[in-house]
DNA sequence: GCGATTTACTTTAGGCCTCAACAATTGGGG
DNA sequence: CCCCAATTGTTGAGGCCTAAAGTAAATCGC
């Protein structure tokens, strides 16, 4: 009773895929976004514009940021204002480009940052442990050639 | 350079397979969400709620509307009075119960349903068409045991 | 060198999301 | 019968999303 109560039998195979990857999708997502909340009070933007920038210890631009995370420019603004204001972020203002910031994580944020990665990362493995590596495996490798269709499709309508 | 750019080695393969998951369906639901705009001039909340409106000929209270469409109550008033407005769906006041609403498609709801569907259904089997039947069907069995898995580590936790 | 285009970021309007508080109604236990 | 708890739908605050317009700065081309 949820999603996928759409997909009647009629419907070509993709159909019923799709919208059970939309529940788990949605199921798990749910866990992370109320998990973040409950233990760190934040939300699963935040976190993700940390991640981001845990893996780039020089910095990233914003454009870079939203290219990133899959959303638009006008986004990454608010987010990045909070994240400041917690202390999480800081914005560096670039001497041969005027209108770009670059942002980077605080010593405080990817302290706080590493907090939440450990929970975070406890919180999925608990979602697909009822697969097996061999399985988890094999839906990452399907899954791949679908990104690839999808965003090849993407660049040339 | 997308979600999966946080996905470093040392990651446990859960996490992974997990953002590569998210990567998949936000490719998918964007191409599904500009569509859905462009042709048709609406949105997917809206085309969710006629979609299940559509299996149930007999209609549907909203607190059922919302289980099933994964959302709280709160956003299901909205969206009905936008559809409502728009002539496709109607809010029928039942005598046993003075609280609740029957929510049904109007004719005109109806047809333009099955228009819109027909075009949603070509775009999900375009974005899984790099994969056999074979491998949609194994991808569906292993995703129906991780939304398994997640809806009954929700009930109790 | 200077105007036109492009780029980086911000802002705004409109929509959906959660959570939480609220009104109205229903239904059960004394 | 009546009070109380549970349920149905609505509303409001806060947040993130898009698309689109606006501002400022960089860069391209003549």
């Amino acid at each position: 009773m949820d999603l996928e109560a759409r997909a009647h039998s009629n419907h070509p195979e993709a159909l019923r895929l799709w919208l059970r990857m939309l529940t788990c999708t949605q199921l798990i997502e749910k866990q992370v976004r109320s998990g973040l909340r409950e233990e760190f009070n934040t939300t699963l933007p935040r976190f993700d514009l940390l991640s981001q920038l845990e893996r780039t210890p020089q910095g990233m631009k914003m454009t870079e940021l939203s290219r990133r995370m899959m959303v638009t420019s006008g986004n990454i603004t608010p987010v990045t204002d909070q994240l400041v204001k917690e202390g999480l972020i800081e914005r560096i203002s670039l001497p041969d480009d005027r209108r770009a910031w670059l942002i980077r994580l605080t010593a405080q944020g990817r302290a706080h940052f590493k907090k939440m990665a450990k929970r975070h990362e406890a919180w999925i493995v608990q979602a697909f442990e009822t697969l097996s590596s061999q399985e988890v495996n094999n839906l990452h490798a399907l899954l791949g050639r679908v990104k690839q269709h999808s965003k090849s499709s993407a660049e040339s309508p």
